[in-house]
DNA sequence: GCCGTTTTCGGCCCGACTGTTTTCAGTCG
């Protein structure tokens, strides 16, 4: 683990302790402020320390004096004292419970103090013996709301891969749209802001009869439980795992709901911030001067109110969005009607179900131009690689299907594997011949640092793209041990593209990765790494990954014509001299 | 604990809901 992340959980974990001691709420927001700035920061922190030392971490925003000496401290001795002496104040398998929805601060201290909780056990035995009821404060509805709380944490704590969401929330939209109450629908959250994962998912709706509408949506197919269905506000489980809260506003507060409801919670933070110093006040109604409403029916006002252009969703994580709306420097977002292609799926020859017919056609569908066929090589066995033989064979077939197709092309690639040395699993002879090499490494040791292979890699004049460049799987793997540093600095040297892998389980790189790469020049690649035809939507995944990262039109492969991408992909080679 | 063209001290985002409170605390988003 990156020592960024393990920072930023420390700090989370010393909010939470601080929090349970009843610590000034101000203190624990702002280890909270520097956990989230840690986890969102493109750099090492250890870079940044070793080359300019305290008073390089001390200018991180939210990162202040006493912040930047904990940070070293644990840069220097693997551990943090304040960290530990929290620690030992608190019961630390407690503190996992202040994720459950009706238990925070208060109740775990309560517990823990009077009834002598210390662990998860007691916790669930107080709770079902009625001695927590008993205590002040404590009633029965607010028990069974624990215990509801309880129930649904246990079932689904984990958050969702934005992929698997993305059908269901679509499906919901597309019913709701049917019912003639609703004028508009919006998804928010995080789920709009396009987070590689969601937790629950939200949807805003204005429209006419309330009540209606909220009754329509907790009958909809697939719903297998109902929370809450009032006149404004209806919370359902869907297919036993996802759930979906729905509101119906007042169509003045429309964008006010809507931006409120989409966060994220820092960059609402920021903008609240931003409205006091104007004498102005925003809430989800929208924005007062005094008591007179001022704006509220679309986002466009609520930002204009503040003197501010339109944010898109995407970037309002409070990662700079704020200050360059404030100077007009927001990026020309691309879009998914920008994608002239996707750069990497495969076909049956390797691991994937579709025929190179089948690709062709469904890529056409989807309006494409063109379409990277890139299959395993040779030492990937499990996923049936292909030796040089039989890729030979499938170029031969593109070539034929090229002749005969209109309008799409089939681009001829591989996913080569990047060997334990750093050198390719198919020789250069054979990678010349090839429209496209995007290359990888599929099989790794487990402490083995794979950053010197891949900068091998990169160094070969063939290779065009490195793709999932970590190897991360959201919630199931972390990644081999890469610095991406280097690899984005290699990149750019070389004139190597990344990946930003759409399937929804990767994602990778991330948004953060990527929009460090495009600051020092490198160009993304979105792949899709489909495997079978019906995937190839994930596109819109990786689309907003790039969005995420702040990256244009101009920072992707995918959104050249035909022509230029071949150029772009023999510029490499003539450049490094092969 | 952070931060500063109103502040190096004294602020720090805001409103709703829920339950249990007889005036508000805890939790959530």
């Amino acid at each position: 683990m990156s020592k960024n992340k393990k920072l930023s959980e420390i700090f989370d974990k010393i909010a939470d302790g601080l929090e349970f001691l009843g610590e000034n709420p101000f203190r624990v927001s702002a280890y909270r402020k520097a956990s989230r700035v840690l986890r969102d920061l493109p750099e090492e922190v250890e870079e940044i320390f070793r080359k300019k030392g305290l008073q390089g971490l001390e200018s991180i925003p939210g990162i202040g004096k006493s912040m930047a000496e904990k940070i070293a401290e644990y840069l220097e001795t693997g551990k943090i004292k304040r960290y530990e002496e929290v620690m030992e104040k608190v019961p630390t398998e407690l503190l996992d419970l202040l994720d459950v929805q009706g238990i925070g601060p208060k109740t775990l201290k309560l517990a823990y103090d009077k009834l002598g909780v210390r662990t998860l056990q007691d916790f669930k035995r107080v709770l079902e013996d009625g001695s927590l009821a008993s205590l002040p404060g404590m009633g029965a509805k607010k028990i069974e709301n624990i215990m509801k709380g309880l129930e649904l944490y246990e079932k689904m704590k984990e958050r969702i891969p934005l992929g698997l969401a993305f059908p269901i929330v679509q499906d919901i939209l597309e019913s709701m749209k049917k019912l003639k109450e609703v004028k508009a629908i919006s998804p928010a959250g995080s789920f709009r802001r396009m987070r590689e994962t969601v937790g629950d998912l939200d949807i805003l709706v204005t429209g006419t009869r309330g009540g209606e509408i909220i009754r329509y949506f907790t009958e909809l197919p697939g719903v297998t439980r109902v929370l809450a269905a009032g006149e404004t506000k209806g919370s359902v489980i869907f297919h036993d795992r996802y759930q979906v809260d729905l509101r119906v506003v007042p169509e003045e507060s429309y964008g006010a709901a809507l931006q409120y409801f989409t966060g994220s919670r820092a960059h609402n933070i920021h903008l609240r911030t931003i409205a006091k110093e104007r004498g102005l006040k925003i809430s989800e109604y929208g924005v007062f001067r005094g008591s007179e409403m001022i704006a509220g029916r679309t986002e466009e006002e609520v930002y204009g109110a503040l003197g501010l252009p339109w944010i898109p969703p995407e970037l309002r994580e409070d990662r700079g969005e704020i200050e360059a709306a404030h100077e007009n420097r927001l990026p020309e977002l691309v879009e998914l009607s920008d994608i002239k292609g996707d750069l990497h799926v495969h076909s049956r020859y390797s691991d994937g179900t579709a025929t190179l017919e089948e690709i062709a056609r469904r890529a056409k569908d989807r309006g494409y131009s063109y379409i990277a066929v890139c299959d395993h090589s040779q030492s990937v066995k499990y996923a049936r690689g292909l030796e040089v033989e039989r890729l030979l064979r499938k170029m031969g077939e593109i070539k034929r299907l090229n002749e005969t197709l209109d309008g799409v092309k089939l681009l001829m690639g591989t996913e080569v594997d990047i060997l334990q040395d750093g050198t390719l699993d198919y020789p250069d002879e054979i990678l010349r011949e090839l429209d496209i090499v995007v290359a990888a490494v599929h099989i790794w040791s487990k402490n083995e640092d794979t950053t010197s292979r891949i900068l091998k890699a990169m160094e070969n004049p063939y290779v065009h793209v490195i793709a999932h460049p970590t190897g991360r799987l959201i919630s199931t793997r972390e990644g081999y041990r890469v610095d991406v540093e280097k690899i984005i600095e290699k990149a750019a040297e070389t004139g190597t593209a990344l990946e930003i892998n759409a399937y929804y389980e990767r994602l990778d790189l991330n948004d953060i990765y990527s929009r460090r790469a495009k600051e020092i020049g490198v160009k993304l690649s979105i792949g899709t790494d489909t495997h079978n035809i019906g995937q190839l939507w994930m596109m819109v995944l990786g689309v907003g990954v790039a969005r995420r990262a702040w990256l244009e039109p101009g920072d992707l492969l995918n959104t050249m014509e035909l022509d230029e991408l071949l150029e772009f992909l023999r510029s490499k080679r003539k450049r490094m001299g092969a």
